[in-house]
DNA sequence: CTTTGTGAGTAAGTGTTACTTACCATTTTG
DNA sequence: CAAAATGGTAAGTAACACTTACTCACAAAG
C-alpha cells in the first residue's frame, strides 16, 4: 500500500531528518539509502513507502526548506517602499538565508540542477514563484522612472541572481567565511550604479 | 597492469568520444558504464585501464574542452586594449563557447560541483587559471582609472561569472536558444553603466 | 632467435546499491 | 465487525560500478 500523503508519520519525519543530518557530511550520490535507514533507525523499505525515489527524498527535503525562504524573502519585502530597496532586501536575504541553511543551499545550488526531474517536481515551483516576484519588482521599477528604461528586466534578472548563487558557491564548497553585509552591499553598489568610473 | 599515460590509444579515445556522446543525451548519473563501452565497441574493464573511475572520465572529458575554451579567450582578450573592453569581451567569449560547446557548458555548471574530487582535478585549476585572469584585468581597471575605486575586485568578478552561468542555464537545461549579442552587450551594460536610472 | 617486459584489450567475475515484493500489526471507517 | 487503510518490517533482486586474472602482439635485450 502506498502512502497518501494525508498525515506526517514520525518515521516519515526521522527519514528527512536522517537525510539532512547526511547531506551536512557529503554529497547526494555518496549517501547510501542504508546509511539513511540506519542512522534514521527504521528500515530501508520504509524510504519507499514515503519518497518514490531517492531523489524524491532530496525534492522534499528542499521543498520543506524553501517554504521557510520564500516567506522569508517575502516578508521583508513588504517593508520596503521602492523597487531599488526591495531588490536590495533581496540580494541581502538570499545570501543570508543561503548562509544560514547550508543544506538547502548545498541541494538547491549544486545538487538538485543536473537531472531533468527536478524541474517537474514541487521544489521548482518554488524557485519559479522566486523568480518571478524578482521579475516583477524590476519592471515595476522600469515603469516608475527607478530603473534606467533602456535595461532588460529578464538580463537583469540573470545578473542578479546569477550574483548572488556565485556568491554562495566559494561557501558552501570550501566552507569559506562570507561577509553578507559586505558582499550584498558591493554587489548591490555594482548592479545599480555600475562599476566603470 | 596501470596505464602509465604516456600515450592516447584508440581504445582510450573511443571510450571518451563515445562518453561525450551519451552526455549530450542525457545527465551523467544515467550513463552507465555498460552503455559507455557498448557505443565504443570495447569491454567494460578497458574504460578502468585508463580512467580512475566513472567521475575520472568526467572530468579528462571536461579537460580537453577546457583547453579550446582558455586558448580561444586569452587569444581574444589580446586583441583588446582597455580593461573595459577585456571584460566586455570575456562576458561575449564565454557565452559563445558555453553556447558552442553543449556538453562543456553541462559537464562544468552542472555535473562536476556537486562532488569534492573534482576540485582537486586537473580541470579545476583551469577554472581556476580563468577566473584568475578576470580578476588581474579588473584589478588593473582599478588602478588605472577604468573602474570605480570604491568597488571590490573580488566582488566585480563574482556578479559577471554570475551572469555568465546564469545566462547559460536556461539554454543548458531546458535547450533555449539565446542571444549571445544581446544578452552580452546587456549584462555589460548594466555592470559597467548600473542599472539605476 | 629466444627471453623478458609491456601496452592494448578481453572475459568473467564480485560486492553494493537502489528499489521491490510480500508480509504483519494496528487503527480507522462504512 | 468486517474491510480498508496506515505504519512498519524482512527478505529478496536486478543492475550497476568496479576488480581480477587472463590473452595477444610486439619490441627490445641478452
Amino acid at each position: 500500500m502506498k502512502h497518501k500523503g494525508k498525515t506526517n508519520p514520525p518515521g516519515r519525519i526521522k527519514i528527512m531528518k536522517s537525510f539532512s543530518f547526511l547531506m551536512a557530511q557529503k554529497d547526494f550520490h555518496s549517501i547510501t539509502t542504508a546509511q539513511i535507514a540506519g542512522n534514521a533507525k527504521v528500515t530501508e523499505g520504509l524510504i519507499y513507502k514515503y519518497f518514490k525515489d531517492k531523489k524524491d527524498l532530496l525534492y522534499q527535503v528542499l521543498n520543506e526548506h524553501f517554504f521557510e525562504f520564500q516567506a522569508k524573502i517575502e516578508n521583508q519585502i513588504a517593508n520596503e517602499k521602492t523597487c531599488i530597496e526591495q531588490l536590495e532586501v533581496i540580494i541581502f536575504s538570499s545570501l543570508e538565508s543561503y548562509a544560514d541553511n547550508r543544506i538547502f543551499s548545498k541541494i538547491l545550488l549544486l545538487e538538485v540542477r543536473n537531472s531533468l526531474g527536478f524541474f517537474y517536481s514541487g521544489a521548482y515551483k518554488m524557485v519559479r514563484k522566486y523568480s518571478r516576484t524578482i521579475l516583477e519588482i524590476i519592471e515595476k521599477g522600469i515603469k516608475n522612472g527607478e530603473l534606467k528604461p533602456d535595461i532588460d528586466a529578464f538580463t537583469l534578472r540573470k545578473v542578479i541572481l546569477g550574483a548572488i548563487e556565485h556568491a554562495c558557491l566559494g561557501e558552501i564548497i570550501f566552507g569559506r567565511e562570507l561577509d553578507i553585509d559586505e558582499v550584498s552591499t558591493g554587489i548591490a553598489n555594482i548592479v545599480f550604479n555600475g562599476a566603470k568610473a
